[in-house]
DNA sequence: GCTCCCCTCCGACTAATGTAGTAGGATTGC
DNA sequence: GCAATCCTACTACATTAGTCGGAGGGGAGC
C-alpha cells in the first residue's frame, strides 16, 4: 500500500494538461500557455510543480540547456483510465458497461452520435474482437 | 472561485460510503463497519472524519443522543455526477457522449448488455424525452 | 458512592499540495 | 566588462487531509 494510484493535485494536472497539449516545455513555456488561459499564477509556482512532477517521476526534465525543458512522461492516457477506472469501482459496480449504460440512458445524443452508436454496437454483435 | 466542487478525500469518501450503505450511524457504527471491511482505523480518527464532513455540510449531526447519529447529507448520487462531470470535462471535451462512445467502442459487454443496449438506443432513435 | 466504559471535545502531528519570494549563477546586448 | 535579464535552487508558508492521543463528562453496574 502507499502510492497506489494517487491522482495527481488539481495544479499539477493544470501543468500536464499543457505539456500533453504542448509538447515539451521550458518553465516558462508553461507559464506562457497558462497566462494565456487566463491562469494567474506565479514562474515560481510552475517551477514547483514541474520539479514535484519530476520527483514522482511523471514528467522528465531534460537539463542539458541551461533552461531545462520538461516532458510528460505520464500519458494523458494513462491518467484518464486511472479516473476513468476509480470513477466505475466507486459508482459503477466495477463494471464499465454500466457506466456506458448509464450514461446512454440519461444523456442526450446528436443525430450523429447515434447512428455512431449504431455503427458500434452493430460491430459489438458481429464479433467483439475483429479489429486490433 | 473556491471551493467549485472539491471532491471529498479519500478517508471522507469511505466515511461518506458507509453512511450510504447503512444510514444513518454513531462514530462507533461506522468504525465497526469500516473494521469488518478490513479498514483499520482509530475511533477519534472516524470521529474527526465525521466532524469535519459535518463542518464541510455533507453530513448531518443529531446531537440529542449522548452518542450523536450522523447522516449522509450529500447524496451518493450527487457525488457521482460531480465526479462524472469533472471526467467528462478533463477528458472527454465535456461531452459525455464522447464518453459513451469510447466506452462502447473499448469495452466488452456481456449478450444482455448489448441487448439492453440495442433497446436504449432504440428508444433514443423513437423519441428522447418520453419517459421523465 | 465508586469504578469502568463509552462518548465528545480539543489539540496535535505529519504529509501533501498550492503558492510564491529571494539568492545567486549564466547569458546576452551593448 | 557591465548591466539587465533569465534561469535554477532553495526556502518558506498556508491549507487541507489523514491520523490519533488524552482530558474530562455522564451513565451503568455493583
Amino acid at each position: 500500500m502507499g502510492n497506489r494510484d494517487k491522482q495527481p493535485g488539481a495544479a499539477e494536472m493544470e501543468v500536464l494538461r499543457v505539456l500533453w497539449e504542448a509538447g515539451p516545455c521550458t518553465v516558462r513555456d508553461v507559464l506562457e500557455h497558462m497566462h494565456s488561459q487566463g491562469r494567474r499564477v506565479a514562474y515560481t509556482t510552475v517551477q514547483t510543480l514541474l520539479i514535484r512532477l519530476e520527483q514522482k517521476g511523471h514528467v522528465q526534465a531534460n537539463k542539458s540547456d541551461l533552461a531545462h525543458i520538461f516532458k510528460a512522461k505520464l500519458s494523458r492516457d494513462r491518467v484518464r483510465k486511472s479516473r476513468l477506472q476509480s470513477l466505475v469501482k466507486d459508482f459503477y459496480d466495477g463494471t464499465p458497461a454500466s457506466l456506458a449504460l448509464h450514461l446512454i440512458s440519461s444523456q442526450k445524443f446528436s443525430a450523429d452520435q447515434i447512428s455512431e452508436l449504431h455503427r458500434l454496437i452493430d460491430d459489438l454483435d458481429k464479433g467483439p474482437d475483429l479489429n486490433p
